[in-house]
DNA sequence: GTTATATATTACTAGTGTACTAGGAAATAA
DNA sequence: TTATTTCCTAGTACACTAGTAATATATAAC
């Protein structure tokens, strides 16, 4: 029941990203500096973000990547479905379909679904910017304590 | 971000127990059969519910297992943090004190208690007796649509 | 007390997934 | 042309998951 470091990477990624933004393309180099993530590591993660349209990259001399969005225009869950693959706590709740023989009889699977929506309610309601405001009391985290 | 079998496999067990009460102790072999699950495999997950008093055992002929308390008594987040051994999304808060070196700094801790929380919070609300009855309109599925 | 039954405990194993590393190809600014 | 930077495809070591196996221990029934 772990979000793996890949989707804690691309998170830390989007926050630099945004806190470095100066409206030119950020170098993997200097995120991989900043953050202490390999180069090659932090590439299989962008390649992702970018594929599906969260980021924008530029190859080359002075290239590099930069949000394609501002940033309370991103939800962690977007995030995260991207290089987790999926937030489902059990796969038989991956797929639009669910094909377990089980399903017409399986006493859990109100309970799988009811986790579901509250963890992908939870991040949806998240942004990108109230993750580098965070240090703030933002109403965001209120339900906290 | 899944739950294991041995979780799933928990709920199912407890389920099958709670549904074929009668008062006296149920042998594994019989849940191996109904539940179409290894009886060495079941052992495991057994020994750990029994181990942290959610199961009664008994052993030698006409022994078995039986719930400790009344199936509205357990909470379905009880069952599987035995069983996973944390629900934690993130291993930084799965002690009490958080070791982190980056936890003072850090843009996404208050994501991930967040998530904590909710995810907490909706499996300790669903009790074993609700998973029971979860195919009848149970108000604890309510908010699903 | 012997026996059959059933849990308790421990160890082992095959398979899968995670977290990386490596090498080169393609693009592009200088 | 060259240095820089992303893009793409593999490969690998390690840990974890899901299970099997063997044996010890307890106990009800005879």
């Amino acid at each position: 029941m772990k979000i793996s470091t890949r989707g804690r990477y691309a998170l830390r990624f989007m926050i630099d990203l945004a806190q470095h933004d100066n409206g030119t393309y950020i170098a993997l180099k200097d995120v991989s500096a900043r953050q202490n993530i390999s180069i090659k590591y932090l590439e299989q993660i962008t390649s992702l973000l970018s594929k599906f349209g969260l980021l924008l990259s530029v190859r080359g001399p002075q290239g590099g990547y930069k949000l394609a969005k501002r940033p309370e225009a991103y939800n962690v869950g977007e995030i995260l479905r991207i290089t987790e693959g999926s937030l489902a706590s059990v796969s038989c709740l991956e797929t639009p379909v669910n094909t377990c023989p089980r399903k017409d009889s399986c006493p859990t699977l109100k309970l799988w679904q009811g986790l579901n929506k509250v963890i992908t309610d939870y991040l949806a309601g998240i942004t990108l910017d109230d993750l580098i405001h965070s240090d703030t009391e933002s109403e965001y985290f209120n339900y906290m304590i």
